[in-house]
DNA sequence: CAGCATAAATGCAGTTTCTGCAAATATGCA
DNA sequence: TGCATATTTGCAGAAACTGCATTTATGCTG
């Protein structure tokens, strides 16, 4: 894991990879947009493929299933640093410190943002795709839940002494998570205007409100 | 939706229901079988059918797609009565009338535990079927959503003056769900001995124990 | 610039999942 | 028994997807 290895590993920028990511926007554009006109699950490969000039073959061997070509680019995940901060320098509460550290990785939507509100569009609207894209929410989460198990280890708590240790980890994301989606639906009402600090601020409002709620046990 | 579409609806134990039972209990062993001894994604659904002895078109009929085999049946949910009174009766927290209705809708294992545990394996061991299970699970989740909305409004709180009111009961659904995944696994671990009331009560000790932890904002 | 190594795109054959439709078979009931 | 209905099945075919060999494009080096 070189420095190079963090920002231009694969950006060479050789006429070789400009074509490469032209095509596989290229064949996204058709396929959102073909999906938008009839509905997804009208949409074969063929479709597409007529669209925008591939083979059927070339599409498979750049999003290997019709759904992939659906799923939203790899999201971005918290570098090493952020990570590292995460678990052994402890700001706030757990809460407040994973909600910042998942905001702060989130913020980098670098890919067109027309085309990132209409295959917003598209998945909500296909309950097929929306159940992929809530699935691909909950690996990710999963891999916060490992990061506050480290948080947890690194403060001295160990599973033998919190035999459930993983399952407050499990909870500690679950609420983080729900905070989350609550934040990103604001943004994406808003038209993308708040900046991150706002999403952290108004997230974290709701979860103290309820935590401290009259209505919890 | 009369009476006796609740309990005895389709359980006339005529001869053509006792064979439908039998064929899709064949079929699903078959199936889980099979996964178990070659893996999931090496069984084809001929393979399946030359097993329990069906045709391909019948199995279809029964399933619908060849992970529908695999999924496990249809959960049952709070009958009417229990969600009334979850929704109008309030005996304490949301959280822990919540949980405790969902615990209770749950004891219902009616299916064979030989399949219930054998399924169960295949499942955790194959992450198709994994993701699959959770989104119906997610699912699900949304309907307890609607649940806690109903209640929160039937005590006067509106979504006018608190606008984010179905963010705080997706939240409380996250925390019961999480709390719910920790009291099922030990179930399992402990051979289902339990009964539900243990599982409220671990699950419930382990809510608490966090919501009022110092670890918490 | 020529030529070679490598990456990308394609064509094609074949497997698998899944659907619609109509025919055959089994069951329930009068 | 015999008719109405439910279930099973076969068959044709669409569509997703894979492996493999071939062609085409790019990068690099002399």
């Amino acid at each position: 894991m070189s420095i190079q290895h963090l920002g231009a590993t694969t950006s060479t920028d050789s006429l070789r990879n400009r074509k490469r990511a032209a095509t596989r926007l290229a064949i996204r554009r058709a396929a959102i947009e073909l999906g938008l006109e009839h509905g997804y699950e009208h949409v074969t490969v063929d479709m597409i493929c007529a669209v925008c000039k591939v083979s059927p073959r070339t599409f498979f061997n750049y999003f290997g299933s019709k759904e992939g070509v659906y799923a939203s680019p790899s999201r971005a995940m918290p570098s090493e640093q952020q990570r590292r901060s995460f678990v052994e320098c402890s700001n706030s509460g757990v809460f407040d410190d994973l909600f910042s550290m998942v905001a702060d990785s989130l913020v980098e939507v670098d890919s067109n943002l027309e085309l990132f509100q209409a295959r917003h569009q598209l998945i909500h609207q296909t309950p097929e795709l929306l159940l992929k894209e809530k699935s691909r929410i909950t690996e990710v989460e999963e891999i916060y839940v490992g990061y506050v198990l480290e948080r947890y280890r690194f403060q001295g708590r160990s599973e033998t002494e919190t035999p459930d240790l993983s399952d407050e980890a499990h909870l500690v994301v679950a609420l983080v998570s729900g905070a989350m989606r609550f934040a990103l639906q604001k943004w994406v009402a808003g038209n993308f205007h708040d900046t991150p600090e706002d999403l952290v601020r108004s997230a974290s409002a709701l979860v103290h409100r309820i935590a401290s709620n009259e209505h919890w046990p």
